[in-house]
DNA sequence: GTTCGCACCGAAACCGGTTTCGGCAAGGGG
DNA sequence: CCCCTTGCCGAAACCGGTTTCGGTGCGAAC
């Protein structure tokens, strides 16, 4: 109805005016200057004297004015945004890992005042649906890609987009890739010369998820470390998968089931090393006796379940903090070569390792009398 | 050194250039109509003929084009962002609240075509200047304020610059507050009944966060059911702080103390819980039986001792996601008295609450019994 | 046969920044 | 004294959208 649109006019339904924020324009008015003089002056150009370049950096800090990252962006074409996907679908997986993840992420791109943007998906598919949208409505200016896999649908999406990106973890076809990556695959190795110099002989892997990338780097640690020390590698040692205490659970069943089960399990992921815990306890054997155990993540459940594991420790924080800042350098324009950096975790010996009680072919009787008295007993699972 | 400039150029420096997205005009051009027209098509103007719309669809459809967030923002004034500031200071409060929580905020969000910024801060004064600078730079159309206090700094600031917020919780002050919250009164009610019902006499509450809004509830909960029921209620029976495993344990020591103590515990963190499950199994007391023990929170954690923690189940995805629904409702300009919703924490009974073996009187006499003997032996933690 | 109203759409202003281009004044060299 | 730099800044274009305003064509009413 009214024509005549009042200058300020406050639209109804929208809640609390409040002040209007500062825009650049009123800066350069209240200094009598023009608006490209205020930008360029806060933006660090040559061409504005020093006196100037004071006198509009005082202005705007005592009018509270900050850029609108939106108007900044549709120009520049950058958002100051870094984005994350994360996939939601298994609730166990990621859990611990998340926050200490944030942190070092955020405080590390704030420094470079950039803010983080981040959705969540239930699967692949939904993952790349969210990822197109997010970069054409141009939420953010490059991307994390966090539990990489061998072959990566999100890397192709982004390397076809031209949109920049660095992985949590590795891949198969590195190019074009930056990324930072924890080196599971040396963590594996001193795990195995640990149970090793404890004594065993028969070391087995308990793996993680199928396709991830960590996965195939985990198990090439375990195995070359097998072969350096001069240890049987075998097939009937390796399950794959226990990603969860289920599956972990199930993967360890198997191995002690074999007729010359390992008397230590090296496992990809601590959950899956949970679940070893509560299958060795189910079978009647004593972790870190009967069967030594050492997993990987540092999950706070692991310091929980007696006797407590031992794992290796990653720092999700700097993790994070490494991330954020390859991230931006790659969005500033640096190439993806460049940007590849890789940290150790750090082993945290807690009562779950230590030298074989048993042989092997004690273990196996062990086992075989322990499940055949369950077997009448046991129904389902409550 | 180019001075005619090239169309579509490439700046160099800059990563792998893609496939330059669509604009609007774009869409307008390959349709020959103007760039008003096609915006009004996409936004369900009224003064669109239904042909047109139709012909403006599938052409942004088939060129791929979504509106830039960013340019949208610039004249609508909203971002179509939801902002999340979380305090990471102390590790140990919020770790698997996180994820789930998360979730439902970026799915609800995401249905309405909003998405996520998030930042961290460590303490309260980083949080209100990371809230102003977002504010600032227009990252985000309203806030999310989680963990709230009774007399809260962030609601302030927010309430002072006119930006819209739901919380995460209730406040002192609620006016012109939006907010979602578990009734944790009602659930400590609930925990008081039920160790009533079990024969408890003297119970006590182990409570959380001073200053915290949620530790104000849930005494009062407590409170008043021991009123109810007639039960005494003695300041000797109440503590407070009792937020992380240390805190839990020292408080519930103190009130194990006493001349009269508590042979059940209701306690208004899981944390604090286990660290009295800690403290109980220290002084010899068998949880379940000689103290009973009544958590809140539903972390995994409580599931992992023996005996497992009774506790409340909170629904973090769903907390979220009615949150964000909330407060994209409070974006549009709702009024915030309507945007006031409460739901109640699932009691999840397990192992640690049951009747009581022992009076008070000889609970203190065990405990006096047990802690004198301790004092030798026991040097500090190690 | 005008006139009016209505449905539909184009032109252009606008949002808040950045960036290009050009102009002015001061200073230095010939 | 003139010309050419150089330093500094204003004017205006531009980014990709939204929104206002106005105009056209058409059918109905007078």
């Amino acid at each position: 109805m009214l024509t005549d649109a009042p200058p300020n006019g406050v639209r109804s339904g929208q809640p609390a005016a409040g002040a209007r924020r500062a825009t650049i324009t009123d800066v350069a008015e209240a200094l009598g200057v023009s608006k490209g003089t205020v930008s360029r002056a806060l933006n660090g150009y040559p061409d504005i004297s020093d006196r100037t370049r004071q006198r509009v950096r005082q202005a705007a800090e005592r009018m509270g004015y900050l850029p609108s990252a939106q108007a900044k962006a549709i120009r520049t074409g950058r958002v100051g945004a870094i984005g994350l996907v994360l996939q939601v679908g298994e609730p166990d997986e990621q859990r611990p890992f998340l926050a200490d993840f944030l942190a070092g992420l955020t405080t590390a791109a704030s420094a470079e005042n950039c803010s983080l943007t981040i959705a969540t998906a239930q699967d692949d598919g939904e993952t790349r649906a969210v990822l197109t949208r997010l970069i054409a409505e141009r939420k953010a200016d490059g991307f994390i890609l966090p539990r990489t896999r061998l072959s990566d649908p999100r890397i192709d999406l982004l390397r076809a987009a031209g949109v920049p990106f660095v992985l949590f973890g590795r891949t198969g076809d590195p190019t074009g890739c930056a990324w930072f990556d924890l080196l599971g695959e040396a963590a594996m190795d001193e795990a195995v010369r640990r149970l090793h110099a404890h004594g065993h002989q028969r070391i087995g892997y308990l793996g993680g998820g199928a396709g991830l990338a960590y996965n195939a780097l985990r198990l090439e640690g375990y195995r070359r470390a097998l072969a350096t020390l001069g240890l049987p590698c075998d097939p009937a040692l390796e399950t794959h998968g226990a990603t969860t205490m289920e599956t972990g659970a199930a993967g360890t069943a198997r191995l002690l089931a074999g007729a010359e089960p390992p008397t230590a399990l090296v496992c990809a992921t601590d959950m899956g090393a949970l679940g070893a815990h509560r299958a060795a306890r189910e079978a009647g054997l004593m972790v870190g006796r009967d069967l030594s155990l050492i997993g990987y993540d540092g999950v706070p459940e692991g310091a929980w379940v007696a006797p407590p594991l031992t794992t290796f420790e990653v720092d999700n924080r700097a993790a994070g903090a490494r991330l954020a800042a390859l991230l931006i350098r790659r969005i500033r324009g640096e190439p993806p070569e460049a940007l590849r950096e890789t940290a150790r975790a750090r082993l945290c010996p807690r009562g779950s390792d230590g030298p074989p009680a048993l042989s092997s072919a004690a273990l196996a009787r062990r086992v075989a009398a322990t499940t055949s008295r369950h077997h009448d007993t046991k129904g389902g699972r409550p």
